[in-house]
DNA sequence: GAGTGGTCTAGACCACTGT
DNA sequence: CAGTGGTCTAGACCACTCC
């Protein structure tokens, strides 16, 4: 009845304890035994190793770059993003003052980091709505919706803190034309106040999350093993009007993020 | 600069596109070939052949299950879960009458399922708080804490719909004595009433989520494939006096899964 | 016991990173 | 070019499922 673990698989929690350990050897940014060397050393074939390494390379605990190493990860600063709480902010300073929407922005609000800390990259581009868009928004196939893409990073470093795909209906959207040029990005204020000027208010913001495994482009982008996994969050902002005016589909690295919603509740009679 | 693909991920890829496209022979429920056949038939060796159907199986394409061979996923039911919606719908159920409670199942809100169509197994067990508890629920490390384990699963099939893991401080549930008897499980109106009847109201549920990779055991219990994502909720309910009073740690089948959170926002001034 | 996936080996050769 | 991970082979043997 005893579990019998395969040789990998012991090979691979061993060196985690290690880690876990801090081990000399095996702390942070250290570089972990080639794969040849411990082949050497009769612990595996290099098959068995390279699975080991595999393993714990899913796990997050290590990077494997071909042709530089095998390297202890270094932990990433936690991502908490409280959205609801940001929702009721975005939307206060979209309606208030001028000067208030300069010296905040949202993407700060969102990534908790600096002002100067933070490169938006934006990129526009106009699609036919498929299937899953014309259902979501209420249009039919092949409306013209204008699709933005957008990535955070932190100056001299090319990982991604979430990487953004947010969806108009072009016609709603070019009445405004600012809000079809790029270079406008980041917008003080943010897509409550872009709306604002076509004259739309959002009444409420549906969020839907799921999870599953990061796709090789997500992972590189992201700066995560491959195989880890990502969130997915939808994001739906309807109008007071009831119409679905904005909807953004975010993939946030799942290691490193954790998503919080509070829910007051009412009081029992007395 | 061409993306050059390896041999099994162009295996994986070709099989994943007969399945999405329904071929003969790759419908859900169908045994794919069989891993020896493939070699034989010169699409590569036994390693090769099998880092793709690895592959497959961690998209959750495919199970594997040894010595019985490899079938192509029927996709299960989708299972969205309002948390939002639940809770102040709970909380309104545990101050109702008594005759709703017994009709009306928490667990049935939670899953979709009908009455009788969810079994319900809790074991419960006295544990010290370890740090982390300690600090969510503002106790000492050691004090005595109510661990109460759920798992849900539909008559006929082991496999879970989600793991719970709910603590209690330990002397304040003792006000109830049900409240330690698991057999009194699963309790007509839930937590909000267990806990009115030893004099508490639920004021606020904090939810946070996070995602990683099942561990081996989550897997076979869940029913998913080893190395595919489950998502964690951690859930935080304080009391109207502001002290903590239950927090649950629940795992969720992340392909599975989805959550709904609604976020209202206050009209601007017309 | 037949069928089928899982682990492991020993070694060839490929592809990327850095000097 | 040297170093290091990634892919692939051919085949032996193990472990689990089902009959």
């Amino acid at each position: 009845m005893a579990p019998k673990t395969p040789q990998w698989r012991g090979l691979a929690d061993e060196i985690a304890r290690e880690i876990a350990a801090g081990t000399a050897g095996y702390r942070p940014g250290d570089q972990l035994p080639q794969i040849r060397d411990l082949v050497a050393q009769g612990k595996g074939s290099k098959t068995t190793i390279l699975a080991a390494y595999k393993a714990l390379e899913a796990e997050g605990l290590v990077s494997m770059i071909r042709g530089h190493g095998t390297k202890v990860r270094k932990r990433p600063p936690h991502q908490i993003r409280r959205h609801q709480q940001r929702y009721v902010w975005e939307k206060k300073l979209a309606g208030g003052p001028a000067e208030d929407r300069q010296n905040n922005g949202v993407v700060e609000m969102d990534t908790g980091l600096d002002h100067d800390q933070v490169e938006c990259h934006a990129t526009f581009s106009v699609i036919p709505a498929d299937a899953e868009l014309s259902e979501r928004f209420g249009v039919d196939v092949g409306t013209l919706m204008l699709h933005r893409h957008y990535w955070h990073s932190t100056p001299g470093d090319p990982t991604a803190l979430s990487l953004i795909d947010s969806y108009l209906i072009h016609e709603v959207a070019a009445r405004n034309p600012d809000l079809l040029d790029s270079s406008k990005e980041p917008w003080p204020g943010g897509t409550h106040h872009q709306l604002s000027t076509i004259g739309i208010e959002i009444d409420r913001i549906d969020d839907g999350i799921r999870t599953r495994l990061a796709t090789q482009a997500e992972a590189r982008k992201l700066g995560i093993p491959v195989g880890s996994a990502v969130i997915l969050l939808g994001k739906t902002s309807v109008s007071t009007d009831g119409d679905v005016v904005e909807y953004s589909h975010v993939v946030l690295p799942g290691e490193r993020t954790e998503l919080r919603y509070s829910v007051p509740l009412e009081r029992w009679p007395q």
